[in-house]
DNA sequence: TTGACATGCTTAATCGTTTAAGCATACCGT
DNA sequence: ACGGTATGCTTAAACGATTAAGCATGTCAA
């Protein structure tokens, strides 16, 4: 029977029972069916609250197969960047009554695709996804044969196949490059991003689009980690090269942080010996020492975009896939210093 | 009918028919119940893969009451604290089957008083539950009423009411203190934490007592925020006394980043001219300039802690509530600089 | 030969909610 | 007075999985 919390369950039955109707008048009452007199819905609101009535999405979701729950699957939840992220998402899910739960895949693949399966037989409306590394490029294509509405978020694995939501990573590191060539750099690096996904590449796009539309070569590309440590050792790499760089386009602000302790490190004096740009634009990055020169990735505009477009998905699944790239905003700190002499 | 992913839904029964059982047996045929022949077991697993079968946990809730789910309920995502926290009760969890679900109050207790209605009504197995600052005393009697099992992760509302678990933050507190005055100090300041709950007065416990202990009185206690913005504003106020402290603990890593910050702003060299403490040990207290002394919370123990206490609470609920409270160890590093004249 | 017991299923009920279809009763216009 | 329609419910059948109880067989020992 394994009846242990099930005996302390008020079911509509039991509230229809005290009040004389039948369960289903009770469950129009309880929902405002039209059909059901102002009376009669006073009487059962008032025997629901009396008994502890709790409604049971469970057996409701199995009736109509609508479980009002979405899931966020993000990669890092350590990253303070997605805390803002998931409030926007919330707020505009929140708006319609559903629920979001949030699941972290830590960039590990294998948890993702037990997430997912976890998540198909919980049987969510829909799902906001930033794919890990390394995701099968066929993801999309089996999800959408499950049926449920998904809106890539952050990273895409094939824009053609489901919405998708981010910042503009290309044009934030073209403007970041424009900047320190403007303060009169020649010799610019790019730092970090180990894992290779659309974020990633976009970033180098605009790198090397920014460069080449003055001439100029890269003084060194270095992929590692998203990680403070990562970034203060790759720094060092960097600065051992003959004709070391004399700025640095870092992958995001985590990175350029390390940079900062990497420079101070070899004696060197951040925004003074060196530029630093960083990328997401964290409440640290304005505490920071020097204060960091940043694009700001609106989090949480973002997120609220992700959560609109999973909507209007489950609205109308048929729809063709959406493309939404948020502009970025760069933050002029005091890391890249003032104009120097190249 | 609102059938439109119902249709896709591959059932038992429809494995049944094609093998040529009956639903009941196929459903014991794939939960390997032992009175049915491996043959029979063989012939359904395959069926069921033909077909595409998901197990629908909805249903099988509303059967046997049991959801294999769990809810972690914290107070900000966006701190990297957290992240850890969440994959050691993660971790602990997913052995037994369950999948915890992530949610985040924002410190909100209107949201945290919404979360957990839904989580009632999604029939969790139980919840982690981190309390928002001004959490009606009487929460515990009511989940408790609810029969939900559920234990207090690193703030507490009672402990003689449901189980908790937390980092020692008494005794780090102390320590931290011990050490600045092993160095010499003798006017020591402590610094934020506005909320109040369980975690911001057992420091301040510490704090007082490690004082009392050598006849000091606290040279200044200012609450703020727990942010980097506040602990830089924070320092200021506390260096306009007419005789400042020479040394601060403060709340968390944040904080103290924010002062050591601060203490740039006026001119001071951090860990030289005044000694700074944190508390957490985030990834960014190695790198930070100078860098922080702090107290290490292993978050990832603390989450395995209160996922396996979870999983015996819900075993036995009868049994007397637990309280676990985890060491913490003080890393040394240079934001209090070495021996000073006091 | 018979009773006991194991094996491998089936039957039928159940979890709690929703909803199409049906059924009284009241009311209204003509 | 009578057909039509609105009102306010009830009946009954789902949704998909689980499980106690039952029912044929087959096997084996006495």
């Amino acid at each position: 029977m394994s009846a242990k919390n099930h005996s302390a369950r008020v079911t509509l039955s039991q509230i229809a029972n005290r009040v004389g109707l039948s369960s289903a008048a009770v469950s129009m009452a309880l929902r405002g069916h039209q059909r059901i007199s102002a009376a009669t819905r006073q009487r059962v609101l008032e025997e629901a609250n009396r008994l502890g009535y709790v409604y049971d999405r469970g057996a409701a979701k199995l009736r109509t197969g609508q479980s009002d729950t979405v899931g966020i699957i993000i990669s890092d939840i350590a990253n303070a960047f997605f805390g803002e992220l998931v409030a926007g998402v919330d707020q505009v899910i929140a708006e319609t009554g559903k629920i979001s739960f949030l699941f972290n895949t830590r960039d590990d693949v294998r948890r993702q695709e037990s997430l997912l399966i976890r998540l198909r037989e919980q049987g969510v409306d829909g799902m906001i996804l930033c794919p890990a590394p390394g995701t099968d490029p066929a993801l999309l294509e089996r999800i959408s044969a499950w049926g449920i509405p998904t809106v890539q978020m952050l990273r895409c694995i094939s824009a053609d196949q489901a919405d998708y939501v981010s910042a503009d990573y290309r044009t934030g590191v073209e403007a970041l490059c424009e900047h320190l060539l403007a303060l009169g750099h020649r010799r610019i690096a790019y730092l970090g991003g180990s894992h290779d996904h659309s974020a990633t590449s976009q970033r180098l796009a605009g790198f090397h689009g920014a460069l080449q539309r003055h001439g100029l070569a890269p003084a060194g590309v270095i992929r590692c980690p998203a990680t403070r440590q990562a970034g203060r050792e790759s720094i060092k790499t960097l600065l051992a090269a003959p004709q070391p760089a004399t700025a640095a386009i870092c992958y995001n602000d985590l990175i350029a942080f390390g940079v900062l302790a990497g420079l101070r490190d070899a004696g060197l004096v951040p925004g003074q010996d060196f530029a630093v740009t960083g990328f997401d634009d964290v409440e640290e990055a304005a505490a920071s020492w020097p204060p960091l020169t940043t694009a700001a990735t609106h989090p949480r505009d973002i997120g609220q975009a992700a959560g609109r477009l999973l909507l209007r998905r489950i609205a109308t699944p048929g729809a063709a896939p959406e493309r939404l790239i948020i502009p970025t905003e760069i933050i002029v700190r005091s890391s890249c210093g003032t104009k120097t002499g190249g």
